[in-house]
DNA sequence: CTGAAAGCGCTTACAG
DNA sequence: CTGAAAGCGCTTACAG
């Protein structure tokens, strides 16, 4: 049988209050009481019962997710995951809030991450917004004891506890890597559409796939990175007024949202290759129909999921399990559709 | 507050005793008092806490896993990830046993599974052997109420409850996409290289790859399957015997082990583009080296966890969350690399 | 068929 | 500084 805080008592001839001050790292013991628990637990080889001890604690988690409103395929799918995600955590007593802000906004952000130090729950999981006030605001959390996850879109060199997302240069560089392979027959250009470069994420996206095609593709020329804000009406204005200028583009790498607009603007002859990024309705049609070649995706439940577990390690002062955590670069073909 | 068995034994007018017998359908109720227990369940919108029922049930999950022992970099991985995962486990009062079987060898599966009947753990996980009286073995677990899942291989029309495993049909569809676009410079022949046509994995992705190549990619030809046994040995004696035959080939599809011998057996000029199965230190060395172009893999570690989260809802008959528990067939190039 | 009481492993006032 | 007792939400003999 497992020993339990019973079989320290016993075999340190204590009682369970000061088995569990020990256990817990509470005030209040002699060194010399301490040392003869911590001997007997050693001795026993005690695991604690993490879900008893809970129970006895009537302890709930509280984590609160800050995410942006944006209206695209991947921001809403991101909220409902994590709406659904919360409806099942209720069940193993943690318990989830979600909060919309306008998107980009670093003040906004800054103001709701203030607002949290004040309301102190264990931990909170934002899309952050690349702004050195964001850090600072996310320092104070961590001053407080409150876990930090970035989401998606990271905070490097913040005191966030964990990134749960993907590698956004690399992400940039597999997309080169397999537009490249996808067009060894000749010489051809490639047109870059971002959302913004002012984002952090989209900027790596570019950097990286840059960085790829003129290594390892100098047949390739790549036009400069148009920005079409992730939004449809100015994606496809954009790639109409390129198709026009540019009728035989070879290659088309779409790093941000309002692929809705792509498909719209591109004619019905030979197409160029094209990538895109997020499965969503309109990129899985899309690549089902044989209009794109690939997507790149991360996997938004995945993403959720590992942030709750992490957020709720770090309450705990446990370990993750790495593999578990490690958001993937997802490639899809049309064969390898989920 | 969350209800509780007391609020519904207040509400319902009854005792403790009585709402666990309605909510564990256990016998003895009368109808009348088992409606009374109901409405009050219904009206107070109660929600079991499982852990303390597991707590006061002394509850402990008895999982066994079924692997073969085979000598190769996946299987090897596999059962380091059983161990870890029931190391973890443990501390949840899930224990998890593994056992290991010799490879492709139906009557030793036949054996085990038998045991098992009578052993009655609460659940199963198994490499299938695609062969009929390992299915009979499964459906008298199944009959007996023991949860069995198939993990990496499946025996599909068999009882087992679930697949921790991809889709290998997909997967060769997805190798014959790829390697069809890698190759659009010109006509080419392609080998295609298997541990053995016998087992169903193999069997599926030869399928799936021969079927895109013929549809989608008419000008690339395709040669005999070769069987290596997934030994590195053989897989190399057949690659120096193709390559000396053909040295123009095109394309491989590695879709079994012994990858080790597919590398030795290339010469140092240009060689045909290659895509493996499975990332092992050694497809990982040679996909960052540009020794081959790709490598299609599926989560050892994402598959056990998987495994184990279905063998434990099914035990407690509670539901799975489906896309957590789908098994991607992940690409991977030198990028992307995890 | 139904209920009172004890207990799962841990924690928490409260008393000393 | 230390301990006895009650309690978290659920289940289980046992008695009636």
């Amino acid at each position: 049988m497992k020993p339990t805080v019973h079989d320290i008592a016993a075999q340190a001839g204590v009682s369970l209050a000061t088995v569990d001050r020990v256990l817990n790292a509470r005030p209040g013991v002699r060194a010399a009481t301490r040392e003869k628990v911590e001997k007997a637990i050693a001795a026993l080889g005690y695991v604690r019962d993490v879900s008893a001890a809970n129970l006895a604690k009537g302890r709930v988690y509280r984590f609160v997710f800050l995410l942006p409103d944006n209206d695209n395929s991947f921001m809403r799918l991101l909220r409902a995951e994590v709406s659904e995600a919360a409806a099942r955590a209720a069940r193993e007593r943690i318990q989830i809030e979600c909060r919309t802000l306008p998107p980009f906004d670093a003040q906004a952000l800054v103001a709701a991450l203030t607002r949290l130090g004040a309301e102190k729950p264990d931990g909170v999981a934002l899309v952050a917004v690349d702004d050195p006030c964001v850090g600072l605001a996310v320092a104070e959390l961590a001053e407080a004891g409150i876990a930090v996850v970035t989401l998606v879109s990271d905070l490097p060199g913040s005191r966030r506890n964990h990134f749960a997302g993907i590698d956004n240069h690399a992400a940039g560089r597999t997309a080169a890597s397999l537009l490249g392979r996808f067009l060894e027959t000749g010489p051809g250009e490639i047109a870059i559409i971002a959302g913004s470069l002012l984002v952090r994420d989209h900027r790596e996206r570019a950097e990286g796939f840059q960085a790829v095609m003129r290594a390892d593709f100098p047949h390739l020329s790549l036009r400069p990175v148009l920005e079409g804000r992730d939004e449809p009406e100015r994606v496809a204005a954009l790639v109409t007024a390129l198709l026009a200028e540019r009728p035989a583009l070879a290659g088309i790498y779409s790093l941000g949202a309002g692929n809705r607009g792509l498909l719209r603007a591109l004619g019905s002859g030979v197409r160029p290759a094209i990538i895109v990024h997020e499965l969503t309705p309109t990129s899985r049609e899309a690549l089902q129909a044989g209009l794109i070649d690939a997507v790149l995706n991360q996997d938004a439940g995945h993403e959720v999921r590992s942030a709750i577990r992490v957020l709720k390690a770090l309450a705990d002062g446990a370990a993750v399990v790495a593999g578990q955590e490690r958001i993937r670069i997802e490639i899809f073909l049309k064969d390898n559709l989920p």
